[in-house]
DNA sequence: ATTATCTATAGATCTATAGATAATGC
DNA sequence: ATTATCTATAGATCTATAGATAATGC
């Protein structure tokens, strides 16, 4: 029955990662502890030897869904060719995201959630959203500064607003409709802004 | 204890409207059907007398949430001044907005939820959400046809994302810089091209 | 007589705890 | 001896149902 230290170390780790999947699938509330040791190969009464309470779960589980989700975007930022941030877009508001939450944004999956929980929770949130924000910084191909945190703050909007809604609609050409059109929008602009400041440079060049 | 069937119509709308108050407050799972009654000025007893099930009273709280909304929205519009998008963008990134959850935009507060519940539900949201898009259509300062369309979702989007991360957010600050974000990035080309707009009017004008 | 609402409760599920069990780690 | 996990269960809560009650509506 008693597993090694470092084997019951894998297993909380095993609890949180079901925790942080199945949380995004069903909602803080859709889920009993039951069926998330269930899902991490343990039986339910292990679980307060693991975690003070079902509290102290949901914000490991939402430390892990919200840290997973900024290496995902780092990681797709730095392995896409000449256009990182058209790479982000299209990625993020791709069909497979849609369709599968468990392993998605947390934003968008339980940040409705979230907002109605413990400041403790929200600080988390908070933190993740300033992580994505970072990424977004260094990716956009915008302005510098103080209006560079604010133009990915409206495109992490967009991008999250974008998703929500599309796993909301039962129509599959309206749902396809709704991620083409923000991911639109969030590159043409960028597009223009992106041929502006080359613009520039060669200006610049051609001037020293 | 038996009432007139008028009052027993005004109880069912009762029960609708806190319903649909308390859903968007704490979520589907978040809330019980003694709870919901008791808030209607009832007992647990008497709801399946009014409802078949929890599942058919979500679906008529989220119809009510979701007609509710839009009448906000047209009744913004028609009431604005000279800039009734502005209005509209300013009302809905607004802090009473983001602090009153339980009367405000059904897609911030239960969409995710939505999302994961019946398809029945999921075609209400979407006719909101269809509904919604029609205010903005009539309402943005942009090109018409189906890339009217296109920008209605892509401002919907940002809307609803920036409203949820401000929800999220502990740190007020960052909190309002969200609102005040995406209101600039939604608000700034809209202006622009409504100048574009208004030169080609001229430019028609001096042609004639 | 009909029926809208009430009191009471069944049965399921959920969080949390108690105590047993058996393998680890000193 | 310690402790990670298991079985079992307490107590609360949730959906749904049964039957009683009393006012409406024919």
């Amino acid at each position: 029955m008693r597993v090694s230290r470092v084997q019951a170390e894998k297993n909380r780790l095993a609890v949180i990662d079901a925790a942080a999947r199945l949380f995004r699938e069903r909602g803080f509330n859709g889920i009993g502890l039951d069926e998330v040791m269930k899902a991490a190969g343990l039986t339910h009464g292990g679980f307060y030897k693991q975690f003070k309470s079902k509290d102290e779960l949901t914000v490991e589980a939402c430390d892990r869904a919200l840290a997973t989700g900024v290496e995902v975007w780092a990681q797709t930022v730095k392995s896409a060719g000449a256009d990182p941030f058209a790479a982000l877009i299209r990625s993020y508001l791709s069909k497979s995201h849609r369709d599968d939450g468990g392993k998605g944004c947390p934003l968008v999956a339980i940040g409705a959630d979230a907002a109605r929980h413990s400041p403790t929770l929200r600080r988390s949130f908070e933190a993740g959203i300033k992580a994505h924000l970072d990424v977004l910084d260094r990716t956009m191909p915008a302005v510098s500064g103080a209006a560079a945190r604010d133009s990915s703050i409206a495109a992490l909007s967009m991008m999250i607003g974008a998703l929500l809604m599309s796993r909301v609609v039962e129509d599959k050409a309206l749902s396809r409709r709704i991620l083409d059109a923000a991911a639109r929008s969030l590159l043409a602009p960028a597009r223009a802004r992106r041929n502006v400041r080359a613009g520039r440079v060669i200006n610049r060049a051609k001037g020293a």
